[in-house]
DNA sequence: CTGTTAGCGCTTTCAA
DNA sequence: TTGAAAGCGCTAACAG
């Protein structure tokens, strides 16, 4: 570590015989001041190893912090290496660096933003937070708010019509009325196990993600009139592989086996047809899979998935964008069927 | 929003009748009053709306801010996507989480450290940052400091064996003194060009992770007795399949062709497996391939991918705890060859 | 254009 | 156990 003295704006202004106002306005006010002097004292700051304002003193001042916190839906861990939630970020992280602002992420298992609400400027939130509390205090939050892929009903979202899309592309996979339908659902139920879902009725009609998307594949298969079984709909707890291949082989080993599954990622959708495919069943053929999201990895297989593109990057820069503007509407996002070749 | 009033440690201590030492004792200092007076304490501030604290002016106070900042080697939009980075972070963050420590993320492109540096308890710099600048400011900060796959000779580092794994990964690959050899390297270069990396002697050779590992791969030829033309190096900028695609295309068009490609990273070992296997090459028979990394695509590729696999997380989990310990050694870590059918 | 001063909201001696 | 007061480092209003 250096050894220079640790300067602030009182000892450095000393230290070159002027007022500490002066010295804060060379730094924040360039009008305040002759462009020579401003120069000079900038210059002589800059040799003594004094590099502006302290920012943390500087924003308790101001209130003005130049940090967002990004309010994940899940563990910071989790949600980083999720594809869909990576584009989203990336997106958000482009736009705000854009305006020089620092991204802070949050966990939405958290006990409380409380932690962290008197650093940031204001909050982004990725989907409901899995611990339902954070949705209460962002209710609460005296700072802006722009809430994606759900509504707190207060200031700004920025939305895509899950149950819309998940009907059209629910449509593509279903052909007839003699299809056999399963459904691998992601976060259903408030668990980590994968399980069946059975009552679907009782279940809280909330506006998460995925429950918008059951209520579009619902929809579809209930006005194409084929047949779901009422033990044909799974939970999978966590978008990752391991996961997908437990539920998509209990799915592949039902009696009558399902001949369309429409599945709430592409990552259970890819997981589903690498399986199906090591039994010896062709895809489409044999059965039918589409994802959700429009991740890389969908484009490259091998057929390529049918799915629903998410834009994920937009939405994020979306987000950010409407954070910055201060907006306090509610935005809807357009999405994209991509036919590939899996129905 | 609320429209409550807002509180601070003064004005709610006015409103109990005690005095403001009392409320932040309450909060930060138990043993300093009888339970009783404090359980009643907090009870009435949450009653009235007061949460605690304004971390702010409480981090001003103190010194200390329960955030630190992970210096990413480029932008963070790009960071955020990179599967190898993902796996980083993901670490980091698991390990933060559990000392309730906040995630800050910072471009290895911004001019300044300055711009967060109060903010935070110090820095997990990820690589070197492509800004070098930061460099030299991470040097002189009176702050805690963990570098990773590099070192600035100060305070604690982790890294990787990047050369001896890439040596050992390439001996796999290289079978006999007739093998053709290409490298497709990522960022041997400061430049966000597709080329061909002619003077590799007169480069400066400097601690980057490209640079070991090309010096690895160099050192495996050399000790094979097999052939790397002097165009036979590229340079990609960034590890994404579009760029990947096109240095793919130009090493499969040489002649002679390459029957060898070491990767500098598994996405473009994948892109050259998908590129040969179009063009009606086969892998391993007619074309060896290579990767590095290890990340999940690799081994559900066809066939899998030979490869380097790096504890990603691993290593993230490590510089955060080293960073929470306050270490000042450097943690070198392992890696493992993967065999996949590739080569 | 420059200097003085009152806070931003808090913690922490120190004396009572 | 409590209260008064100094000060973390800074900005902005105001007076000169």
């Amino acid at each position: 570590m250096s050894n220079g003295k640790t300067w602030t704006l009182k000892s450095i202004a000393q230290e070159l015989g002027v007022s500490n106002a002066t010295v804060s306005n060379a730094f924040n006010r360039p009008d305040q001041l002759s462009e020579k002097r401003r120069v000079e004292i900038l210059a002589a700051c800059n040799k003594l190893g004094y590099f502006g304002p302290n920012k943390a003193a500087q924003s308790l001042r101001k209130g003005k912090f130049n940090t967002i916190a990004l309010v994940l839906s899940d563990s910071v861990a989790y949600m980083v290496s999720d594809p869909v939630a990576s584009r989203f970020m990336k997106g958000v992280a482009a736009e705000l660096e854009q305006h020089k602002v620092n991204l802070l992420l949050f966990s939405g298992s958290a006990e409380s933003v409380n932690d962290v609400i008197d650093f940031v400027d204001g909050f982004i939130c990725y989907g409901r937070p899995r611990n339902s509390a954070l949705v209460g205090q962002l209710k609460q939050v005296k700072k802006k708010v722009v809430t994606v892929d759900f509504n707190i009903h207060r200031s700004a979202s920025v939305e895509v019509d899950n149950q819309t899309s998940a009907y059209d592309v629910a449509k593509l996979a279903i052909h007839s009325e003699q299809d056999q339908l399963a459904i691998l659902g992601l976060r259903l139920l408030d668990t980590s196990l994968i399980c069946r879902v059975y009552d679907i009725h009782q279940m809280e009609i909330d506006t998460s993600v995925a429950h918008q998307r059951l209520q579009g594949y619902l929809d579809a298969i209930a006005d194409s009139h084929a047949t779901l079984g009422n033990d044909r709909i799974w939970n999978i707890p966590e978008s990752n592989v391991e996961l997908a291949a437990i539920a998509a082989k209990e799915a592949l080993s039902c009696n009558p086996r399902p001949n369309v599954f429409l599945c709430m990622s592409d990552l259970i959708a890819l997981t589903v047809m690498s399986e199906a495919q090591q039994l010896g069943l062709r895809v489409p053929e044999d059965v039918r899979i589409v994802g959700f999201d429009g991740i890389d990895e969908a484009l490259r297989s091998v057929p390529p998935l049918t799915t629903v593109y998410q834009h994920s990057e937009s939405k994020g820069r979306k987000a950010a964008e409407m954070f910055m503007a201060d907006a306090h509407h509610a935005e809807v996002l357009d999405y994209e069927l991509i036919r590939g070749g899996s129905c």
